[in-house]
DNA sequence: CATCTGACGACCG
DNA sequence: GCGGTCGCCAGAT
């Protein structure tokens, strides 16, 4: 598969912490957005140690059906990360990834980006 | 070849 | 805060 980078990207989310689909597809330059970084996880090889249930939506909710929603719950408590109702405090738990082109990064930022 | 759907995000009312 | 719509890509039907 070609999403080599996401998988090592996710597995550098350090314990307590998470992305969002739109974070990570960013950070990689994904083409077509979220949707392949949802794609990429979606084919995320099991027993691989890949931390995937570091990754949320973008407000930090379970996208996922059951019964991988109750599993990523479990896990992400496990960490030390409180989930709500299918949610987290994105606010506190945000990892920001590291090597974050700027190129012509524009304070343009949307209003629902969390802050 | 046409359409729908999917581990998405952002905008609009 | 919530629901509906559009855009984006790839694979399935």
């Amino acid at each position: 598969m070609s999403f080599d980078p996401v998988y090592k990207l996710v597995k550098q989310i350090p314990r307590g912490r998470v992305l969002t689909y739109g974070a990570l597809a960013r950070a990689l330059r994904l083409p077509g957005g979220a949707r392949t970084a949802g794609r990429a996880m979606g084919a995320t090889p099991s027993g691989k140690g890949i931390p995937w249930h570091r990754v949320l939506g973008a407000n930090g909710k379970i996208l996922i059906r059951e019964p991988y929603a109750s599993l990523q719950k479990k896990l992400l408590e496990s960490e030390g990360i409180p989930v709500v109702e299918s949610r987290i405090s994105l606010r506190k738990h945000l990892w920001t990834p590291p090597g974050k082109k700027s190129s012509s990064a524009k304070k343009t930022r949307r209003s629902s980006a969390p802050r």
